[in-house]
DNA sequence: GAGTTTGAAACT
DNA sequence: CAGTTTCAAACTC
């Protein structure tokens, strides 16, 4: 512990145990010291064990290394009932390293005092080099998280978490902690974690029960992310040592609960900056056995071990724009940035997770944009990682996540990833989403490696969400779809260099707005909608069959408005005046309007169901004459993302392109932002399901455009664009003026967006 | 899957 | 504002 307060408490701790006095007390005392509670590896010892942790002497030390030997202990030893026992004198082993971590500013005594308890125990069984090492990483990586501010030392440590966070503000809080942590292991589950407990009960019945244990914690880690929970499913029946010892396991277990990908041995190795590299090389090679600290040898790694491996995946995974929890996305920042606490920091984890089960759907952080949704399975947007790298991750487990509000967890089994694409597209279709829910759901596939391929497959299936493929952009521009949408890049995207994750929140956001300044509506639908027929939209427009237009209009020279390199076309809108095509052919309509399917069905109809109809026909009369990919809104009911807001109702199914996968954005920049903004704005991407005609139904419509903005008059408002001017401006510019039709933007509401967050 | 075409976006 | 370049999607083979 950097704090002065521990030190100075320490020491005099340390003193008075070393003192003759101590030694004295605790021969009368019917407890014995730490010392001799190792050798007997009975519930003593781990009364013991808490009294030292009291101390913080030495002892302190020896407990930790206790642990560690109890793990390697445990490996040796098969006996059930050791395990039991030494889980608990473990778990007592661990409050006590945090207590010496506290103490730690010494880490030469610790080492030396701890040497003598240690090999007492060890010396049958292991190298005193791992003990040894593990005190010393222990405390060190204890010392740092109790440094950082921002470590939740509580959180980190599960049963051990509440001595460390206690420990920091005072020692004493230490001692009542241990003393019921000696008589029952279970005792530090209570205090902190009541899940926890449940296992450590259990531990007692039997030594691994550990699938039930699983499945305890997995409701308690569900809240955190499923993700996590089932990657310690795995871990947990994967690992490859069986041997490790039931409180070995378990404190593992309690980590792994807490979501943090590293072992306790590897969450040293992080944190061994603290450490000095001669030690921690000692440390390993003396451990050659644990292959969690051999493996944990590279700083660099987040996860070596197996078991961590599996969770490390699993959070990989998770990507994308959406984060489960911000307190995920700070754990593995801190985690990322060093910061994080080792076990500690796992265990605090845990806490969280089930003091927090309730967070769970949604918390606002500040660090809000990566969490977009409420529940919303979190991508490891703190961590960054490449695409390329999680393309890697794919093949391992489902690379990207999705985030579906709320059940995140239930989608997030480790299972196929076809498994995973239908119960995501189940999750989404099942989910409708809520008018209050920025978010949408966005499903991704996962088993396709090529982007095209996933796109070309998911536009078959109107579920599916863009993914770019920007090689020189960064996805910093509008040529990325990603971007354009408001979206963050993910998994599946086959960028280069990509920029638009939320790592680079900062710069995301600060294009945006850069783009936004130049053009305010760059980030606006592109088509924007009436509900009733097209007259109000142009001159021309009125003619034009759509009831959407383009709010640009398109340049087309060469395709003939008939291929997605237009994007009425693309929109299923018809051409308008503000289109400056070429020879236009736009079976939505023509620029001249000439050719409009929709305009009796949609004049008939304002209501949406009507326009939806028009818009149907439209798309299959269009199909019919162009042959082309599009697939009328038949699509539709099929649509996993069919929301029950008019946000997603549009038939993907005009586009060739399924709608992207957007998270809810507010406000244009809201996309990225998400929740933080704070309006639950609907957010459009505005992406393809903008280009849809949708007709929403006035109730349906975002509250930013219902309020404020007739859609038209957003579009008036764009100063710089030649073309943002919407060629219906003369609708837009007067909400009321026309009969009730109303102009909607599709999208989401970019106008008021990138301020109000920051 | 690679290469071409296309038009929007960005730049000058 | 117009022209040019850049870019990535759409498309073709």
């Amino acid at each position: 512990m950097d704090t002065p307060e521990k030190t100075q408490i320490t020491s005099p701790l340390s003193k008075f145990e070393d003192s003759p006095v101590f030694s004295y007390i605790n021969s009368l005392s019917p407890i014995k010291p730490v010392k001799s509670i190792n050798i007997a590896h009975t519930f003593h010892s781990l009364s013991f064990a808490s009294l030292p942790s009291v101390f913080t002497s030495p002892h302190v030390n020896s407990h930790k290394e206790t642990r560690f030997l109890k793990r390697h202990n445990y490996a040796d030893l098969s006996k059930p009932e050791f395990s039991s026992e030494n889980g608990n004198e473990a778990c007592n082993d661990e409050r006590v390293a945090v207590d010496a971590a506290q103490l730690y500013d010494n880490s030469s005594e610790l080492q030396e005092s701890f040497d003598p308890g240690v090999s007492i125990r060890e010396a049958s069984v292991e190298p005193p080099g791992e003990h040894l090492k593990l005190a010393i990483e222990l405390p060190r990586t204890l010392n740092y998280d109790c440094g950082t501010p921002d470590s939740d030392q509580t959180p980190r440590c599960g049963t051990q978490t509440d001595t460390v966070s206690k420990s920091d503000g005072t020692i004493a809080s230490l001692v009542p902690f241990t003393d019921v942590a000696s008589h029952k292991d279970s005792s530090e589950g209570q205090v902190h974690l009541a899940g926890l407990y449940k296992i450590e009960s259990k531990k007692e019945a039997t030594e691994c029960d550990w699938e039930n244990f699983i499945s305890d914690s997995a409701d308690l880690l569900i809240f955190n992310s499923p993700i996590d929970a089932e990657g310690f499913k795995e871990l947990f029946q994967k690992s490859p040592n069986p041997v490790v010892g039931f409180c070995t396991s378990f404190s593992e277990v309690q980590k792994m609960q807490t979501v943090n990908p590293i072992g306790p041995g590897e969450q040293n190795e992080k944190e061994d900056p603290f450490t000095q590299p001669g030690e921690t090389i000692e440390l390993t090679q003396m451990d050659p056995t644990q292959d969690n600290l051999a493996a944990n040898k590279d700083p660099n790694k987040y996860i070596i071990s197996n078991p961590s491996k599996a969770v490390s995946n699993l959070h990989r995974g998770m990507r994308r724009r959406c984060l489960d929890f911000e307190m995920v996305g700070a754990r593995r920042k801190n985690i990322e940035d060093g910061s994080s606490s080792s076990s500690v920091g796992v265990q605090s984890d845990e806490k969280i997770t089930y003091k927090n089960t309730q967070l769970v759907p949604f918390k606002p952080s500040s660090d809000s944009s990566r969490c977009i949704l409420p529940g919303i399975g979190l991508h490891l947007n703190a961590l960054a990682i490449n695409s390329r790298d999680s393309k890697k991750i794919k093949h391992e487990t489902f690379s990207s996540s999705i985030t579906l509000p709320g059940s995140a967890a239930s989608f997030h089994s480790p299972t196929s990833g076809q498994e995973l694409d239908e119960s995501l597209a189940l999750a989404s279709m099942e989910r409708d989403m809520d008018p209050s829910d920025n978010v949408v759901p966005f499903v991704e596939d996962f088993s396709q490696t090529s982007p095209k391929k996933k796109r070309r497959r998911l536009e078959g299936e109107a579920e599916a969400c863009k993914r770019c493929n920007c090689k020189k952009s960064k996805c910093l521009k509008l040529y990325c779809e990603c971007f354009a949408a408001g979206v963050y890049c993910i998994e599946p995207c086959a960028c280069q260099d990509c920029f638009n994750k939320p790592i680079h929140e900062d710069t995301v956001l600060a294009t945006r707005k850069q783009i936004e300044s130049r053009n305010p509506l760059a980030f606006a639908p592109k088509v924007i909608r009436t509900s009733e027929p097209a007259p109000e939209i142009g001159d021309e427009s009125s003619k034009t069959p759509a009831s959407a237009r383009h709010k640009r209009g398109c340049n087309c020279k060469k395709s003939s408005c008939l291929k997605k390199y237009c994007e009425c076309y693309q929109g299923g809108v018809g051409c308008s005046l503000n289109c400056r095509c070429e020879g236009c052919k736009n079976a939505f309509g023509r620029k001249d309007g000439s050719a409009s399917v929709e305009m009796e069905d949609e004049q008939e109809d304002e209501t949406e169901a009507s326009e939806k109809n028009g818009v149907d026909k439209t798309l299959q009369k269009a199909e019919i004459q162009n042959n082309d990919e599009q697939h009328p809104n038949s699509a539709l009911p099929k649509t996993p993302l069919r929301f029950s807001r008019p946000l997603v109702q549009l038939p993907y199914s005009s586009k060739g392109k399924p709608p992207r996968c957007f998270l809810g954005v507010g406000s244009s920049s809201g996309l990225y932002t998400g929740q933080r903004y704070g309006k639950p704005n609907i957010l459009r991407p505005q992406w393809k399901f903008d280009k849809q005609f949708q007709n929403v139904p006035e109730d349906e419509i975002p509250e930013i455009l219902r309020e404020n903005h007739s859609p038209s008059s957003g579009i008036k408002t764009s100063p710089n664009s030649k073309r943002v001017s919407p060629p219906q401006s003369n609708l837009g510019s007067s909400p009321g003026r026309r009969s009730g039709r109303k102009l909607i933007l599709q999208s989401i509401p970019s106008f008021p967006s990138l301020t109000p967050q920051h």
